[in-house]
DNA sequence: TTTATATTTTAGTATATGATTATATGTGCA
DNA sequence: TGCACATATAATCATATACTAAAATATAAA
């Protein structure tokens, strides 16, 4: 493993470890949407919502298809779905087995 | 998604955005080892590892036994495994799509 | 060209985090 | 008990990053 390999590898996980980031890709994930969209579900600043999607498309996660006044946001890197599944699934994981260490 | 679970969720990915905790994972991929050794390995300096370790630590990462004086580290966390596997294959394919469009 | 709309960028501030140095804790052994 | 070794913690500083508000850019329509 090299410096620079270990650094991207870090720029890729650190681009999904904001909630805000995390909260945009999961609106992403039944399809693209526009940054105004982004902002009515994520709730955040227009400002900061198009500030979270310049991050994520520096890291290579996003697809970005302006049309008109608007910018579609997409997910352009599939291993996305599988990282947040395997987290979820393996926070889940922990989260049931205290519950039973608890009841027991 | 709950605030609490993206919460997790970004603090796990937030474990694993660091270049030395990278290096500290891959070097216990091969099984477990002592904060020496790791120090070794790394070539960091002895406190900045231990207070890596304990972020992953915290993070839900690893495990940890001691014997004697010395205390080993271990992947705790299977899951890590393929999480580093994904990002890498990700990287690696968009590396040789850019050296393909060099080509061109 | 003017106006309105969608998005981006900039500047400033507050907070979080990494590296370093020095010190503390804990454990085995003489 | 006292010393030596392995690891952990504390304090400090420097850097990075998130958020906010304001201004800038770009495009469509009147």
């Amino acid at each position: 493993m090299t410096d620079a390999a270990l650094g991207l590898v870090a720029r890729r996980f650190a681009a999904l470890a904001e909630p805000m980031r995390l909260r945009l890709l999961h609106a992403l994930f039944d399809g693209e949407k526009s940054v105004g969209q982004l902002v009515d579900l994520s709730g955040g600043t227009q400002a900061n919502v198009s500030r979270h999607l310049q991050t994520l498309m520096d890291a290579g996660v996003l697809t970005r298809r302006k049309v008109g006044l608007q910018v579609f946001y997409g997910i352009g890197d599939k291993s996305i779905f599988t990282l947040c599944e395997l987290v979820c699934g393996s926070l889940e994981q922990k989260h049931t087995q205290h519950a039973k260490s608890l009841a027991r």
